[in-house]
DNA sequence: GAAAAGCATGAATACAGTTCATACTAGAGA
DNA sequence: TCTCTAGTATGAACTGTATTCATGCTTTTC
């Protein structure tokens, strides 16, 4: 028999192009979603998903399947917007936790768009350097951290967010320029700027720095603007995420590299207790946070 | 979290006004629905359903759900009749017995009503006397029985049509026609007109006049209007639904009666295997059913 | 030709939803 | 006012379905 989790399976396979990763977007195995899927088409006597070498295609019935989908969910966030004003419970918030500096820069507009179809929940932001953010959510000091930290825990759900490249920012006259993309031993005899966060905080230290045996000399900026601004006046280099920098490298003030052959990726996660992934405003935040970020950032693609 | 299955209680308690015979619509028990709508509540922080006296009325936030249900159950069932179309299954059968002569009436145009939205199902009638319809169901010889039986049985899934009340038909001048209603001695000397059926699939007999031991002179015919015509003409009484003498007693061509104080009460079911109930043309069979008769036929009621 | 990434599948497991048993409440009827 | 009936609520036990686990297979990549 049909129900909405299936439909929620289907939009995320439509989206992610893959079993596996529409499984992490709905909070399941890859074998669960594969059985689903097999469930459903003994269900309707007909393929729903098509192999095709590495990733799946959506059949007709598929398609329609996911159209049927998209509509309904629709419907059903809207009545639940107009539920969530009936409920009694009077006003509620939303108290996020930021693991990553730069993420200001993309969820002030979200918070903007978010605030429009739900007025009555709060939305607060919980400031400070934490060093386990994510125990702040068992301890109920904050109701979604976004970061990038992704161990299991009990009782703790991880939401993916977006996936970005984390680029190497240079001056316009650095001779690192020239490279196609740089290595750890390029940044042997630089000066590293960084937030002013933990070592183990900062993706290129932690996953490739500190593996090479690389350790630069390290200098920090609270703001994105001033650390650019310290690269740019040539003071050191600088790893910040695409989407953050697009400006500044289109207008030459500053030039970007990728990390490693590959370029060194992140994914964004935010994470909230068990609990609080039930509320419809939260899902309905992390959708419009997906969305928003999808159309407004440049090179952010999916979670893998 | 919200869920199809939900959304169908919903309606069915919408449209019966109480928990148990919404329950028995979406074939739950009366607890399991009210612990469903008891999580429903919870997870939405507000009431859905008011206690009101004996029934139950939705509240606003009820009333909103049962608008969102409405809307996505007829969006599924408009995907599911695509998704229909589109399965590999060539051509299915619907192999309807009827254990009520008079079913013929309001089947027929049911039929017609049903094929245009599956034009790709073939209508059968199955046709003859079957001394055990029910067990036709399990040997594969039919896909659906419409009758009154309701014994459960292993596999076998009942779906509440509707109720109606069995009037007793007398001719215009019949004596009788004095009294309100009419008891099991007053059938003892006139001879009962019925369909050529073993005694025990007359409700009249079975339930009145057998347990009073009173029994009639029987005589039969196979077609309603003939068991009219014999009435009127003084040949005897019949005992007949309601909804298929009203024309014929708006015209005076015979009169009606209750039997018994609160009247003869009858329910009818349609009776499938359980896999056959999960097919969705099955589903709108019946639900097309429920909802045409509930139009066409004067005092038919939902099943109690 | 490994290694990596992805999907399928049978068996084991966990949990949500259902049933069971029973208590409770409102109304109808004597 | 008392009893009876028809309805709902609820905790505990259970059951069946959905999910995970473990594993094998296939395709792609280097």
């Amino acid at each position: 028999m049909l129900e909405i989790r299936h439909l929620r399976s289907l939009v995320a396979l439509a989206e992610t192009g893959t079993v596996s990763r529409a499984a992490e977007r709905v909070h399941l195995t890859q074998s669960a979603l594969s059985h689903q899927l097999k469930a459903l088409e003994s269900h309707y006597g007909a393929p729903v998903v098509k192999r095709h070498g590495q990733s799946v295609k959506l059949t007709e019935s598929g398609q329609r399947l996911v159209a049927l989908a998209r509509s309904v969910m629709g419907e059903v966030q809207t009545a639940e917007r107009e539920l969530a004003k009936l409920a009694k419970t009077p006003a509620r918030t939303l108290r996020i936790a930021l693991e990553c500096h730069t993420c200001f820069d993309w969820l002030m507009p979200i918070m903007d768009v978010f605030r429009k179809d739900w007025p009555e929940v709060e939305l607060d932001l919980v400031s400070g350097f934490h060093p386990n953010p994510v125990a702040m959510l068992a301890d109920g000091k904050t109701d979604l951290v976004i970061g990038s930290e992704n161990k299991p825990r009990r009782g703790i759900v991880f939401h993916p967010l977006f996936r970005f490249e984390v680029l190497a920012v240079l001056p316009t006259d650095h001779p690192l320029r020239e490279k196609r993309y740089l290595s750890a031993g390029d940044f042997a005899r630089e000066t590293l700027i960084t937030y002013p966060v933990p070592e183990e905080r900062i993706d290129l230290i932690r996953r490739v720095l500190r593996p090479a045996g690389v350790r630069p000399a390290r200098r920090t900026a609270e703001l994105t603007v001033a650390i650019l601004q310290l690269v740019a006046s040539r003071r050191g280099v600088a790893a910040l995420p695409n989407w953050g920098i697009k400006n500044y490298v289109d207008y030459k003030y500053v030039v970007a590299r990728s990390i490693g052959r590959n370029g060194l990726w992140s994914n964004l996660h935010g994470a909230t207790t068990a609990e609080m992934a039930r509320q419809p405003f939260l899902r309905d935040f992390l959708e419009t946070a997906r969305r928003e970020c999808f159309s407004r950032l440049d090179g952010v693609v999916p979670v893998q």
